[in-house]
DNA sequence: TCGTGATCATCT
DNA sequence: AGATGATCACGA
């Protein structure tokens, strides 16, 4: 802020307003009530409740929801390697679904560190942290809607069955372990069941230092992602 | 600059 | 349509 704009009361712009964001939710329930307390409701409803201005143009909106969701449900917003309430051990995750009602993106998880990737186990792993308790909000006819316009659905805590679990586990296993063993570039989002390996930077002309075929090389960042397909069995499933 | 929030743009 | 690789915004 300049020093004009602070020597004046009422010329503070807008944008500046820190957004209203709730208290972090004390207990999983209140957590769950929460969120589904939103269905129903709009883009537009909740960002106007949260003071929250709404991006113009699509293409500078990614994100936009994760971020709106976190200030309606109390999300901690130092929460940068944990989840996204600590407390409760629980991450937070948007889904965009298409005209089906479906899911129609894959799911960003977490990023890999390259130099770890020898080094780490699933018991101890980032993907599985994360993943130990989410709560899922679908949001309805993503992409085919203005963002204004897009209503969330209901709302689904999501702890991993065993099955699941182990899907992620053999999937995590198999990508690491390339990846620990050098050969990050070789790998496609066509490998996995479950999860898939994908570019995660600003531009495919990022690099950064990761393990290669004959020591540590510069590469592309690389993230984990869940399968559409994953997710939706994952949500068709709560239905029944 | 990096990690988290994801969705976009394009190809099949 | 669905999946893949690329990209945009923001906070610490």
């Amino acid at each position: 802020m300049t020093a004009s704009q602070m020597s004046k009361e009422g010329t503070r712009p807008l944008a500046t307003l820190i957004p209203l964001r709730r208290p972090p939710p004390v207990t999983l329930r209140e957590l769950v009530v929460r969120a589904e307390a939103l269905e129903g409701h709009s883009v537009a409803q909740v960002a106007r409740a949260l003071q929250m201005p709404l991006p113009a143009e699509p293409a500078r909106a990614k994100g936009f929801v994760g971020t709106l969701l976190e200030h309606a449900l109390g999300a901690d917003p130092e929460a940068a390697d944990g989840p996204d309430f600590p407390q409760l051990g629980v991450e937070l995750k948007s889904i965009p679904l298409g005209s089906c009602g479906r899911p129609a993106e894959s799911t960003f998880v977490c990023s890999i560190r390259m130099a770890d990737a020898a080094l780490e186990s699933w018991e101890s792993s980032r993907l599985r942290r994360r993943l130990a308790r989410v709560l899922f909000v679908p949001i309805e006819a993503a992409r085919v809607r203005p963002l204004a316009a897009r209503r969330f659905g209901r709302a689904l805590l999501w702890v991993p069955p065993p099955a699941d679990e182990a899907l992620l586990r053999a999937d995590w296993e198999d990508l690491m372990g390339a990846i620990g063993a050098g050969r990050a570039g070789t790998l496609t989002a066509r490998e996995g069941c479950a999860l898939q390996v994908r570019p995660k930077a600003s531009t495919s002309s990022v690099r950064r230092l990761a393990p290669g075929p004959d020591g540590p090389q510069r590469s592309l960042p690389l993230g984990f992602y869940l399968r559409a397909k994953f997710t939706a069995r994952v949500l068709a499933e709560s239905r029944g």
